[in-house]
DNA sequence: GCCAACGTTGGC
DNA sequence: GCCAACGTTGGC
């Protein structure tokens, strides 16, 4: 059994396959209601300042797809979002150091998947939700994306 | 509101 | 380059 970096776990997907991802926000300052009033113009993902988690927005194409995530009040999966611009630098960053992609809002979750709902399924154990809690970005596998779009759900093939 | 986990910073 | 101190995230 190798061990093997996160990010790796995330490369695998087919060429010409979308990767798929986790954001998370806080409904509070940002919520999946905000993101979907955006439309079409979506909105730059800022805020980001871990370097993992940078890293893995400068991976992503454009047409990924990703579960917005809401931390702290909520703690589910709410929506299916849509990167539809690559990183640049962050408007919100004087340093020069911090990226962001942009993500339109795609679809509601029809029944948001839950943290607790997550950690009960074994399938999902490796997800860096339950590893690695605090990263805000994060790779998810396309098994692991289409077990959560199940358990929401949303047909996969539809999106 | 607390606190564990963990990423970053800065002194040496 | 190490590591202690500090700050932040996010679950509980």
């Amino acid at each position: 059994m190798s061990k093997k970096p996160t990010l790796a776990r995330a490369t695998k997907s087919k060429a010409g396959e979308p990767a798929y991802w986790l954001l998370k926000s806080e409904p509070d300052a940002f919520s999946w209601d905000d993101l979907k009033a955006k439309g079409k113009a979506g909105e730059p993902w800022t805020g980001v300042r871990n370097f993992l988690a940078r890293n893995n927005m400068k991976a992503m194409k454009i047409g990924d797809l990703g579960f917005f995530y809401h931390s702290n009040i909520g703690k589910e999966i709410v929506g299916i979002c849509k990167v539809s611009a690559l990183a640049h630098p962050d408007p919100s960053d004087d340093t020069g150091k911090w990226e962001c992609v942009d993500v339109v809002a795609v679809a509601d979750m029809p029944k948001p998947v839950t943290l607790v709902d997550v950690k009960g399924t074994p399938a999902l154990s490796r997800m860096s939700l339950v590893t690695s809690a605090r990263l805000s970005v994060q790779p998810v596998t396309p098994e692991e994306w289409r077990t959560l779009c199940k358990m929401g759900g949303l047909d996969p093939r539809k999106l």
